[in-house]
DNA sequence: TTAGTATATGAGTATATAATCACATAGTCA
DNA sequence: TGACTATGTGATTATATACTCATATACTAA
């Protein structure tokens, strides 16, 4: 059985994972990766309200994987984290050996 | 604005994030890193029920996370994408930055 | 001050997800 | 064959989440 300190230690992890889970979230942090950007920007760029970039934003403040400073009228937002583009690079590899075992599979009738 | 190639990819990316956004799924991926395990023993471990565990895992294996096979009555569950390990460093490393940022905070009270 | 811009947030709604229970399927062994 | 075990799945329910709109806050500049 799990311990307690486990359990929590992976209710956060998962809270972490769950911050990125979200097409527009990864599209956001795809976009930080080249550095930092505005609200209105992001959500110029992702193609999104305001208000909708500005919470889902939050949300990846809240778990440490962006950061923001304000900057006159202006929040900017820059990854904090930067270790999370490694796991980008590893849905990638899971994404080519799926597509992999398709062609595979199509192959093989 | 986002091609829709890049809209597609990033759809899949959060696809196979949201499949490890929870604590039972990081649990599991903890317990496979040290070798493949059948479904019972999943579901001793974390403390959930076999049919709840059975679908947790069916969406790992679904994005490509996990793979299975069977032996006999039971089903072997493994990991498929090692590379996943990484990004809990990460999740780790978030963590632990937040808990520093977190003492600065109260330490200048 | 007033007008205007950037951002954040409350409320409401629609959708997605997890957990549970009951049941079905598939394999083992006497 | 029948009893038993492991796993998967349909249906239901409770909860969580994303999005939209309206509004509030904070800052700038005239």
């Amino acid at each position: 059985m799990l311990t307690k300190r486990k359990q929590l230690l992976f209710q956060k992890q998962a809270d972490i994972a769950k911050a990125i889970s979200h097409p527009l979230r990864i599209a956001i942090v795809d976009f930080l990766k080249d550095g930092e950007q505005c609200v209105c920007d992001i959500a110029q760029h992702i193609g999104s309200e305001r208000s909708n970039v500005s919470r889902h934003l939050s949300v990846m403040v809240g778990v440490g994987v962006l950061q923001h400073r304000k900057e006159g009228l202006k929040v900017i937002y820059k990854l904090k984290a930067p270790c999370i583009l490694d796991f980008f690079s590893c849905m990638t590899t899971c994404l080519k050996q799926q597509a992999e075992d398709n062609e595979r599979l199509f192959a093989a009738l």
